[in-house]
DNA sequence: GTGTGCATGTAATGAGTTACATGATTAC
DNA sequence: GTAATCATGTAACTCATTACATGCACAC
């Protein structure tokens, strides 16, 4: 637990994969790792410094005149590979559709469809999107070593999105079930006695 | 945005099924919401007494000498109602199996197998959970204006699950089509050149 | 009378995000 | 020359978690 805690793993991956800047690394892990995993860019420059003092990552000649990029060296795929063999800290759940679902009741019946009809629509764009990404990737990266193991992430996401699709379907489905009681909707709240 | 941010509407929500006292309902949010959402509890006792001064929610006698139970109010269901049409924050994503299997050319084809495996091993066992947990609910709420809103969480949990377990018997048999190359599990890495 | 569980809170800490500040290079 | 983008960093701030501190009440 070396603090700068995940951050380190994600750090340390990226640069597994290809030297880049800390500015590219930045751009990677948004747009690449930025399925299933956020750093906070703020904490990519002192890591990578940290890194670098304990000789995880060598600092080479840029692309531009004052920029670095950055190079993993063996202790550093080492402690990687360390990283990624500890137990997984499991992030504390945090459902905002879900929290509203519960309380829906209180939210209503109409914007409990709403958010439910939302929520189908995302999972669908998303799913055509990992659809895309896979086939892009097959084509593109294809023979590298790291394609299969982003695959799966990619599969992973398909798969949720999938989920998410067919649970929305059946919460309509009980939701239709309920009455339209638009007396928990926006109208007096139903707090008839005591 | 007061601040507080979600725990407010955690807390009124909460509050919205049943008035309790503090410790009851940090242990609601606990066990019961916590499969889609998680406190930390050093936030409720101070979110409680901002939402008193609010006059959101009204202490009552509690059970015992010393404890209060809080009683929601009608501002406090106003409030709820208002927090739960905002548009819903995601939260960032943070999936550290997916960030191991990411970098799985590192971790080695046996370790992720055996990542993988203890996936499906927990997703297996908590859908049976959750179909134990609608079927205990269905019966116990029965009739409660609640319980299809719950019923809708759990669900939610199920396909999760199912998804996950589709998700890594795929995952399982791409797997299984890459040479299990034991020079990227625990030998020397493959820092050929340069 | 004593231990377990109910009950209420606070302080310290640590992690993560945003916004800011700065400058070089390249394309137009 | 000037706007966009590459590039590097830091400071302030918010948010969340943990651990600690305290005491009552009821069952045994």
């Amino acid at each position: 637990m070396a603090r700068r805690s995940q951050t380190e793993t994600a750090v340390l991956g990226g640069l597994s994969m290809q030297p880049m800047t800390a500015y590219a690394l930045r751009e990677a892990i948004r747009d690449v790792l930025g399925h299933f995993w956020s750093e906070s860019f703020g904490q990519i420059y002192p890591t990578l410094n940290a890194l670098e003092q304990q000789g995880h990552v060598e600092r080479r000649e840029g692309p531009r005149s004052g920029s670095s990029t950055f190079v993993i060296t063996a202790s550093g795929t080492a402690r990687l590979r360390e990283l990624l063999s500890e137990p997984i800290a499991a992030s504390p759940p945090r459902n905002g559709l879900l929290l509203r679902l519960f309380f829906g009741r209180t939210l209503g019946v109409r914007k409990c469809r709403e958010l439910l009809l939302e929520a189908k629509a995302d999972a669908e764009r998303s799913l055509a999107e990992y659809d895309d990404l896979a086939r892009t990737l097959s084509a593109e990266e294809e023979g590298s070593p790291d394609l299969p193991y982003v695959l799966m992430t990619v599969s992973a996401g398909g798969h949720g999105a999938e989920g998410v699709i067919a649970w929305a379907d059946e919460a309509l489905a009980m939701l239709a079930g309920i009455p339209a009681d638009d007396s928990t909707n926006d109208a007096t709240p139903t707090d008839g006695e005591s």
